[in-house]
Formats: C-alpha cells, sequence, structure tokens
DNA sequence: TGGGTAAGTTACTGAATAATAACATACGGG
DNA sequence: CCCGTATGTTATTATTCAGTAACTTACCCA
C-alpha cells in the first residue's frame, strides 16, 4: 500500500516528458531511446505507449512543456529602463538554458528538426517571439533616447539572440564548461555599447 | 573501356568523404546511412567498407577534409587595415559556410559529438584557431587606434564567432533561406561599432 | 466488497543498419 | 598477354529500435 506501483496517466505523462527532458540533454535528443527512457522512469519500455501513441507525440509534448516553462520564466519583468530590460530578459534566457539544457540540445539537433516538424515549428516561433519582444525593447531604447537614432532594432535584436544562442552552442559543446550568465552579461554590456546614442 | 567500374583507392576513397560532406547537408548527418552513401556515389552498402574500416572512420576523414578545405579558403589575407581585415575574415568564413554547409550541421549535431571524440576535437579545434585569429585582429585594431584602448580583444572576437555561429544556425534552420552573406555584413558593421575607439 | 478499467507486464515483430563472409572480375605490371 | 590483387558484388548476420499483441493486476467506485 504504501509502495505505489502504478500511477494514474496525467502523472505518468508529465513524469514521461519531464525525463524526456532530462535526458535529452545528457544522451542527446536524437539517443534518447524508449528504452532507456523507460528504464529511467522505472518502468518497461512498451508502459511508454500506454501514454503516447508514438515517440514524435512525446517530442510534441516536450516542445508544448518547454513552451510553459520558457513563458512562465519570463513572466516577471521588474526594471523600467530599456536597457536594464534588455539585460533582464537575456540574463532570464541564460538563466532557463542554464536549468534546461535540454533546449540548446533539441535545438542544435538538426536530425529532430528534419524528423519532427511540429516541434520545428514550436522553437522556431519561440525564437520569432524571442526575437520580436527584443525589437521591442531596443525600439523602446531608441525612443527614449539610451539607443541611438538610426540604430535598426531588427538588427539589434538579432544581434543580441545571436548572441544569446552563440554563448548557449559554445556552453554546450564545451560540456557546460564556464559560468554562462557571468560571460552572458560581460558579453552584452560590450554588445549594448554598439547600440548607444 | 569508356566506361570505368572501378577506382582506385585513393580516388574512391576521396569521392566516400566528399559525398559524405555533402550529404551531410541535406539528410543530417546522423541520418546520413552507409546505404546512402554508397547509393549517391553508385556503389554497393559494402563496399564502403573496402575503404574505411568503420563509419566513425568515415566521419574522422571527413573532419580533415574540411580542416583542410578551411584552411584554403583563409589563405589569400589580402586587406592591410585590421577593421577590413575582420571584414574579410568573416566574409571568407560566411562564403565557405555558404558553399559548405554540411559545416554547420556537422557542428551543431550533437550526436555525432558524442558518439565521435576525435571529430569533436577537430571542431572544437578549428574554433579555437579561428578564435585566436580574431583575437589577434582585433588586438591589432586596438594598437593601431581603429579600436579603443579599454576593448578586451578575446571578448570581442567571442562576439565576431558567435555572430557568425549564430547566423550560420539560423540560416541552416530557416533551410538557408536568406542571402548569409549579406545579412553577415550588415549584422559585423553593426557589431563594429561596438569595438570602435 | 467485488468487478471493470486503467496502467502495467512479458513476449514478440518488422524495419533499419553497420559490418562480415564468400565469391567475382577489372585492370595494371611483369 | 595473362596473372594476382585491388576493388567490387551478393548474401547474410547481429543488433538496435519503435511499436503491437496478449495477458495481468492494482486501484477506484458503485
Amino acid at each position: 500500500m504504501s509502495t505505489r506501483t502504478r500511477k494514474p496517466a496525467s502523472e505518468r505523462k508529465a513524469e514521461i516528458v519531464d525525463t524526456a527532458i532530462k535526458m535529452a540533454a545528457i544522451v542527446g535528443p536524437d539517443r534518447l531511446t524508449t528504452e532507456k527512457l523507460a528504464r529511467e522512469i522505472g518502468i518497461s519500455q512498451p508502459a511508454i505507449f500506454r501514454h503516447f501513441p508514438s515517440k514524435t507525440n512525446i517530442w510534441e509534448a516536450v516542445g508544448e512543456r518547454i513552451c510553459t516553462l520558457m513563458g512562465e520564466s519570463l513572466r516577471q519583468d521588474i526594471p523600467n529602463d530599456p536597457q536594464a530590460r534588455l539585460t533582464h530578459i537575456v540574463t532570464a534566457q541564460l538563466a532557463f538554458i542554464q536549468k534546461t539544457p535540454a533546449v540548446p540540445a533539441i535545438l542544435f539537433s538538426r536530425e529532430l528538426h528534419a524528423e519532427n516538424e511540429p516541434l520545428r515549428k514550436v522553437f522556431a516561433s519561440l525564437m520569432a517571439a524571442r526575437h520580436a519582444r527584443i525589437s521591442e525593447l531596443v525600439a523602446q531604447g531608441i525612443s527614449t533616447g539610451v539607443f541611438k537614432e538610426n540604430l535598426d532594432s531588427d538588427d539589434a535584436a538579432y544581434l543580441v539572440l545571436t548572441l544569446i544562442q552563440g554563448l548557449a552552442m559554445r556552453w554546450s559543446l564545451n560540456k557546460q564548461n564556464f559560468d554562462l550568465l557571468a560571460e552572458g552579461k560581460r558579453l552584452l554590456a560590450l554588445q549594448m555599447t554598439a547600440f548607444k546614442a
């Protein structure tokens, strides 16, 4: 009685998704088999298919879950001036990546994108939304006079996005062996000098 | 006689490597099977193994080949002033990626890195060399007074590298659907305003 | 409290894929 | 010109993997 042998579907589904996210960062998204996933959870491999009709659906659920998590991580947007906001949004993004290294792992996985169009779309729209948000902040900075007038806010936003992505990639390839946040803050400060009036 | 049915080993080996590079960009490095490779070349699948003891060795040869190609692509270094040189090196790099899209594909393939340590090292040292080169150019720019004195040349070099990588990734994920060179030049120009004295 | 169902099990299948074995022949050097 | 070997071939294997089939039982609720 104390040792529960089964779990309700909703709970088990969430467990599968969370475990997939956790393990994707370790073994790589495409090398994560249903067998490994099941073993980590402590159930048999076919039990996975009680909860998802196919492996593809697990990845779609992972995409949705990461969307939710990422949305939450940016809910609080405290600072007032655009420059501080920009720093804040980049910092939050890097912190999220540090806590959820599966994100760059999945993002960099060309195979997953090739195989799973819905997942690709989820991440593409995540990136587009992020770009729009940053671009908007830059535009605010221009109008309040902290950024120079002839700055293209879309270009600036791409540079910032690229900074996040490039840094995440270097961090990922170097086995996560430096302080992502510290490095990000320093480089962003330098980056923003290109924007200033 | 006109239709040669066999090729000398050296030629066939090179053909296998070149075809692997070509196809890695299309189907993704990890989805490239020996069967697909052989079919593209026009030989049987086991024929591949006359020339390479295992698939891993093909990827190592690919790494070496890309090293060579990339080295060649940067041999001519015409401009004199550091700023133009920086532009030139970035442009050359982007042009190379445009011509050899397998490079970002392989670079972003976490699976390959996980499975093939020698290949990971090849690419890591390629990136390190590129960083050193850019950092050196920035340092020259500082000493000749076009870049500001308090600029950290390593940080600046990371920003430039990150620009290349991030751009390559966006280009790769967006199915190579914009002008990599034009976008790169424009963003680099903006980026460099952060470096100027 | 007992019965139906949801959540699990073991045993299995078929497809994909790297690699091997055994056999065949093109072709270059003596 | 012809022989040996380098470069192929077809047939086959072992493994890994997603997914299915058939059966089992824990747990909830009437």
